[in-house]
DNA sequence: AAGTTTCCGTGAACCGCTTCCACCCGAGGG
DNA sequence: CCCTCGGGTGGAAGCGGTTCACGGAAACTT
């Protein structure tokens, strides 16, 4: 019934073949003919056989395994982004450990002990540089670590340019007559979780409206937390302040869906009586029709996944930055631009 | 510089015992005399020894390890819950690997395949009844698996009742004059993930209203996501219909802290004009005044952790059940209830 | 044709730990 | 005084892999 589960004897003695030989296989070692590998490979299929990376570790060193931390943040940038790199982990035959952050005490566990997140070959840490809390700015681990949506110059960086991203915002919006107005997304109040995107975002977003001679005006802004809601509570409340037409650009999409929401409740047309523009390019935006400052999160957690591998495969060099630049995505949530600059 | 990791010879040698001794030791065998016992744990002490978790799992069967597979949603009910698993797991000198389920592909590939997650001696399952997507309604694991926050009778379950709680809550709002809306929240879309604690809610407190012979009228339940904001929203919508004083039920406590919050922009005194009452039991519901039904998070999850210790040992009997009881906790959101049941 | 190289393959040694059998020794029993 | 008996301890065997020294056969050399 229950069957012990193959090893690599059971594959070697299937295969008609040696365990290093076998091992070879496993690796991917070039020492192997052509047809003794494929003779291998069908033996682990038919025995249904699987590497137990236990075992793999405590012989080789290695364990074919990575840790993703990741801020416990339920939002679709998340889900873009473990999928982003497990495209590419699963790809080397590397497996994947997340490690959510739920909390401060269980961030210092895990970097201070050594629990399963060492024991992998390698560290993805998302959204946090959690390098300050440590002495030396470096975590206490002799593994390669990789950054990614964060920046810290001891480590590879992979991250999005969101003031870019704002300035993109600010300037569309400015072609468009109606007063602009703006909706931020709350930071997390604890300092060591403390993050700077979507003050970023804002800060290129009022830059390139004053550059176009339309500047902001601090009043015009709404802050929220990262809730659909939160845009439909902006939206009530810029309405108090104006009438349509009237243009909003939110700091993420999740918010700028509940600002089109609200709008359709109220029997606004979307594009013509309130102009939304979001940010972040998640396929949900697609569906809606919003329009929106799309980053390539899938490829920054890809680029990511590869600094990584290349790392854990011996490169030496000193830490490398990737920048990526998100890109203005029109759909019928803005209508159509005017072909001019607006001038006030 | 950087010395190789102490191991269980290193800790025999100092010690001067032999390596069975410092095994025994480190599985709490009783046949080590207390004197060795010490000496033995001092020098792992000064060697700054933790065994190798891949090891002791190659070798032993056990790897010391649990997993808990939760959703993906960011909420202070997996912080507390996760806690609760946790504090009992790590007396016992186990370890714990959160995997959130971000996706259902991710959750098969976890299922299905045999990754690391699978490899751990124990699988601890919040929120979800994922048996049904597999035959048979059981998981493909020959471990011991443990529902919390969740039932089915084919597996060990902790869970809560929460019609009951709704029914607390039902009949103490019954006590108030004025009329009594309440804020659902919403279930996630996806069958998959189809959870009813937010129904089991409604309908306990629909119940109890009835029983009070104060029926509830559809037209006074707002339905919301999970967010600060939907409360917020609530209550303006509630407002349109009625006017102060009016009692609110929330399905949450984060979306009756919205209630509150905008009851307090708008000028109204929470306990007074517009009486609160959550459910959860969260922490930041007291510092708020907050008045809810309490859930004891924490209780559920060492009791889950409890019962997989138990299998883990090796327990065999049939599936047990645990249900937990939620409390009425009054504060100063729902001021002071009348002394005697109010009949409309 | 004998000597080199190169290519593949083999299996023993080992990774860090658990398990289990053998052994020692002092206490209690006959 | 000799024999159990059992608590305490040591260490070999083994878990499922990787590695590496080694060797046989085929392919190249002169």
């Amino acid at each position: 019934m229950k069957r012990k589960k193959p090893t690599i004897h059971d594959v070697a003695a299937k295969a008609g073949v040696g365990l290093g030989t076998v091992s070879r296989v496993l690796n991917d070692h070039p020492a192997v003919r052509h047809e003794t590998r494929a003779r291998v490979l069908r033996a682990m299929e038919e025995l249904g056989y699987a590497p137990n990376p236990h075992a793999r570790r405590i012989a080789g060193g290695r364990s074919y395994t990575v840790s993703v931390l990741l801020p416990f943040v339920a939002t679709e940038f998340y889900r873009r982004l473990v999928e982003g790199i497990e495209g590419v982990l699963l790809e080397q035959r590397y497996d994947l450990a997340l490690f959510p952050i739920l909390s401060l005490a269980r961030l210092k566990r895990y970097l201070e002990n050594t629990t399963l997140a060492y024991l992998t070959d390698g560290l993805i840490l998302a959204s946090y540089d959690l390098t300050e809390r440590f002495e030396e700015g470096r975590l206490p681990t002799e593994r390669p670590v990789v950054l990614v949506d964060a920046q810290n110059p001891r480590y590879d960086s992979v991250y999005l340019d969101n003031r870019l991203g704002g300035r993109l915002a600010g300037a569309y919006l400015a072609r468009f007559p109606g007063p602009i107005f703006a909706i931020a997304v709350e930071e997390e109040p604890d300092r060591a979780f403390r993050r700077t995107v979507f003050a970023e975002r804002m800060a290129g977003f009022q830059e390139a409206l004053k550059e176009a001679g339309r500047p902001f005006s601090p009043d015009r802004l709404y802050i929220t937390r990262h809730s659909h809601e939160g845009g439909r509570l902006a939206l009530r409340h810029f309405l108090e302040k104006a009438s349509p037409p009237l243009n909003v650009f939110a700091g993420a999409d999740q918010v700028a869906l509940g600002v089109l929401e609200e709008a359709v409740r109220l029997g606004l047309t979307p594009g013509r009586d309130v102009r939304v523009l979001g940010f972040d390019g998640h396929p949900f935006a697609e569906e809606a029709g919003l329009s929106t400052i799309a980053q390539p999160v899938e490829a920054m957690g890809a680029r990511a996944a590869q600094l990584l591998l290349e790392r854990m495969r011996g490169y030496q060099g000193p830490p490398r930055e990737v920048r990526f630049e998100p890109v203005l995505v029109e759909r019928a949530s803005t209508g159509t631009p005017p072909a001019a600059l607006y001038v006030p």
